[in-house]
DNA sequence: CGCTCACTGTTATGGTGCATAATTATATCG
DNA sequence: CGATATAATTATGCACCATAACAGTGAGCG
């Protein structure tokens, strides 16, 4: 992909203007768009793309991000409370309850009221939720085998443990 | 951060960091959290941080990502289109409009009519728009000096490589 | 006990980003 | 000329996310 924009015009008129030199010398030619050796551009870019992947393959099972992410969390830690959940998947309450709201809905989990809490719910995969989750990890599998397509064993591993300090910085 | 979630007990120690799932499987557990070795997850993750960090580093200056893509580009290519840098920016025709409309307004762009073409406006950068991004590009340089700490130049090169073709993977 | 305060979850509400559809003006081509 | 394509814009709707306000419950303390 290129990021530098040609004009359709033939650009008589060069900027002539104070252009910044940032590193245009190893580029030798024209000056790069200063856009395209910026982590957090790429990090957008390659986000927006893997959304994308995981959106089209997941559709038929009508599973986002965040609906897999929890229906995982509650099958790996079954009675875990909604609070727990919001936070550990960087999701806001409200937004929370509205999620599982329509999980339960759609029959994947239950809200069993817990007896040593009585504001608290714990969360439980039903049946349908467990068989749906058996599909997704096929298709979640086929799909990261094609993002990690290109990196070896351990390229992608490097490749997740730097995705990982920068986003345990904050 | 802790992917498995354990409601009951109180996580008497600290979840400490999660545990990649090879070490989890080495030691016998059975069932892997499933979330944290995900390439998809931990770009969603850093993806969020980096986004934070910026916002966070460039609101003084009233920037977002979109804005300041489009301020560098227009630097770089001046006289573009507006399709053609909405296009390179990965934003829809009407979204762009209003995006410009709102840099104009701010002064920091002008939209000048092609002569060549009278339905398209050039893109250029106002003084002000370039004294903007004068002071954008010191604040991004520390940005990224800190997102991109912890990876020496080779790794950190070697990330964006990757995230680069999971880009252009669509 | 009764009061206050912290917690769990929920609903209501608003902003923002992004997408599509429709509109206007211009260009291009048969 | 007339049909179709292009460039930009406006209008509109939706999905996501955040905050605020609320109801029910638990827990500490005089």
């Amino acid at each position: 992909m290129s990021i530098v924009v040609r004009p359709d015009q033939p650009a008589a008129a060069k900027p002539a203007v104070s252009r910044p030199a940032a590193r245009r010398a190893a580029a030798g030619e024209e000056q790069p768009a200063a856009l395209d050796d910026r982590l957090g551009y790429w990090l957008r870019l390659a986000q927006m793309a893997a959304f994308e992947a995981f959106n089209e393959a997941m559709a038929p099972l009508d599973l986002t991000p965040g609906r897999l992410g929890a229906l995982l969390l509650i099958e790996a830690s079954p009675n875990a409370h909604q609070s727990t959940l919001a936070e550990a998947l960087h999701v806001k309450p409200p937004n929370m309850a509205v999620m599982l709201g329509r999980l339960e809905q759609d029959g994947l989990i239950r809200r069993v009221d817990d007896p040593a809490n009585r504001r608290a719910n714990m969360l439980r995969l039903t049946p349908a939720g467990r068989a749906l989750l058996r599909r997704a990890r096929k298709v979640e599998e086929e799909l990261e085998v094609k993002l990690s397509a290109g990196l070896n064993t351990k390229e992608r591993a490097a490749l997740i443990a730097a995705l990982r300090r920068i986003a345990e910085k904050s």
